[in-house]
DNA sequence: CATGTGCATGGAATCGATTACATGAGGGAT
DNA sequence: ATCCCTCATGTAATCGATTCCATGCACATG
């Protein structure tokens, strides 16, 4: 019994029947009688026989595998999408292989490549740059795909994102309202649409108010939390440093938090935050900080069906979701108080 | 060029030369002319010949991939865990693939099995249980594995984890001479060794100042955040709540901020806090929280060695290393305000 | 009774690589 | 000039499945 690994051929001796009968039992087929599908039945379990997925991916063309490149495995935000996107793919009946870009161009590229060498049946990302030649050309061949979160202009890829325009514009409000005029951002890398966008959001939102978003307010970050240290550290040594940071990521945040913190400065008393991508840390810092909170299980599932929409040739489709302002203490006293927005996580 | 998918007779074709020649080429084989050699390059370079994974894995009967089953990716912990570990296969030449439990027994057997089918060469676990049938079995076949952070007793498997009992010793000299003297512990799954030992570890450490660890202090957590919020609940609905409470790891303690807070208490005025698992958050954290902080990089890599040794042919050590404590505030006002040990993160 | 239909089954090709073995060319030693 | 060794190369087997095709049997139909 389950010796280290027998095939099909050893099922099929030890039943007495050809390979191409267990293969019929194994796959269901209508044309096996009765007594051949006990004894194989019997077989395969006396021996402890599994197929081997490689022999039968080479043979059908299909490893039933989506491969997701995620930006960073320490960000909260891309493990709770990896999550889901493992959970919806399951339901499905595919596996997930996870890599992990880093924010790195390069990294980003080596996983693509090993994904697409294993013959994945199709490829989310979200891409850490503007789109190396490895992606546009990935993009191109046949591997359905499909970008998540991020995505690069010009490629024909259907998209799944969230829309922070409508969020951003709240926060910007709230944070008019509470008396601040000089607002700065830690904006992601330009190459990102996520690190553009936010920051064209942010501008038009203040325009909307007659405020300006002067350079030295716009800190050029990589979503990392050391960025977001080195960022805020420049605009506090400016001669006229800003009353509100707003940080792309939750990471950057952090840092944030850790450069604001260093100089003995108090949140949101000498200078406010705020962040794009709410985690459930949020709720308990000093203070609990205001964040735009992406529906995240969502995106990764309609991800998820997008790809698997392509995959067995139906017609998939671009989804975009709103985010929202879950407005806590971090820029300020709020008009209301204990509000349902600062619940607890989950 | 870049076609959509050439095999390796196309190249042959292509080149002129026959599969074994490209084949020879691609693997760096010796004995082959300078003049096949660049035309066979040139041959894969217009074709944009990339090697069928799955037929190479097929053939020679390895992947070059590690499986790493974690109980939990929402954890911090784990993920740092898993960016290591895939870090460190990398560099050995491997690729990791990474199963997500939740803490669920079922969804670990539904990844171990699913890794196993994919004949992944080596299995790295961090158990959710005892160890399931499946597990057991998976154990005994060949498949090499090892076991990290957490392991199933009685199976001859190498382990790589920390050892927590001299950092808990730590912890309950500092909440001692901080006056604390009704010290109660959310514990983890006792199925998992992590869960039962660091409540051992507690008990003993208490032990040597003369006190006691009551069964009402003991809470019956999960690893999750909920269980942290449920437990604590119950402890502050004690006749004689605790003084102190320490979750035996990071999301649990998250979920006892959340409950403490519900209620209108503070820490650590109204009971203090300790946590197992030290993450960047818990600087920032409204009070920052004290916690005992593993080696998860190193214990990545050393895992990652161990297991490969075993894959090719060495003897695998298991190794141990030490965790320790980080002093902040969540227990009361340390004798040293300010130390190193309460520095920002990274 | 001859023939047609359908079902259960086995043989063998196939997927895309690697590699053992055979072959032939070229060069050095005798 | 003969023999032998080495090197470059090609042919074919192989890994473990799936699946097309052929075969044979049972049964229904004319």
């Amino acid at each position: 019994m389950v010796s280290s690994s027998a095939s099909i051929k050893d099922v099929a001796a030890a039943a007495g029947v050809s390979v191409a009968t267990v293969s019929r039992v194994l796959n269901s087929h209508p044309s096996v009688s009765p007594d051949a599908r006990t004894r194989v039945m019997a077989a395969v379990e006396s021996l402890g026989y599994r197929p081997n997925a490689v022999a039968r991916s080479l043979r059908t063309h299909q490893t039933r595998t989506l491969g997701l490149v995620i930006s960073d495995v320490l960000n909260p935000y891309f493990t709770e999408l990896a999550r889901s996107v493992e959970e919806e793919a399951r339901a499905l009946g595919y596996s997930v292989i996870i890599g992990n870009a880093d924010e790195r161009p390069d990294l980003q590229d080596h996983h693509v490549q090993n994904l697409l060498d294993r013959r994945i049946d199709g490829l989310l990302v979200s891409p850490t740059d503007g789109g190396s030649p490895l992606m546009l050309a990935a993009a191109r061949t046949g591997t359905p795909m499909v970008f998540v979160d991020r995505w690069i202009p010009g490629v024909d890829v259907p998209v799944v994102r969230s829309d922070g325009r409508a969020a951003i514009r709240d926060l910007v409000a709230h944070l008019h309202r509470l008396g601040h005029r000089r607002l700065a951002i830690i904006a992601g890398p330009a190459a990102t649409t996520t690190g553009s966008e936010r920051v064209d959001a942010f501008r038009e939102a203040l325009a909307s108010y007659e405020l300006e978003l002067p350079d030295a307010y716009i800190g050029q970050g990589d979503f990392q939390a050391d960025s977001g240290r080195r960022v805020v550290d420049g605009f506090l040594d400016l001669a006229e440093p800003p009353e509100v940071v707003f940080a792309a990521d939750n990471l950057m945040a952090l840092g944030a938090l850790d450069a604001i913190r260093a100089r003995g400065l108090r949140v949101p008393a000498d200078i406010a935050l705020a962040a794009f991508d709410d985690i459930p840390w949020f709720v308990h810092t000093d203070p609990p900080v205001t964040a735009i909170a992406q529906p995240t299980k969502d995106l990764g599932r309609a991800a998820v069906r997008a790809l698997v929409d392509r995959i067995e040739g139906r017609t998939p489709q671009s989804v975009t979701l709103p985010a929202h302002l879950v407005v806590r203490r971090s820029c300020g006293e709020s008009p209301h108080p204990r509000t349902s927005t600062e619940r607890s996580t989950r």
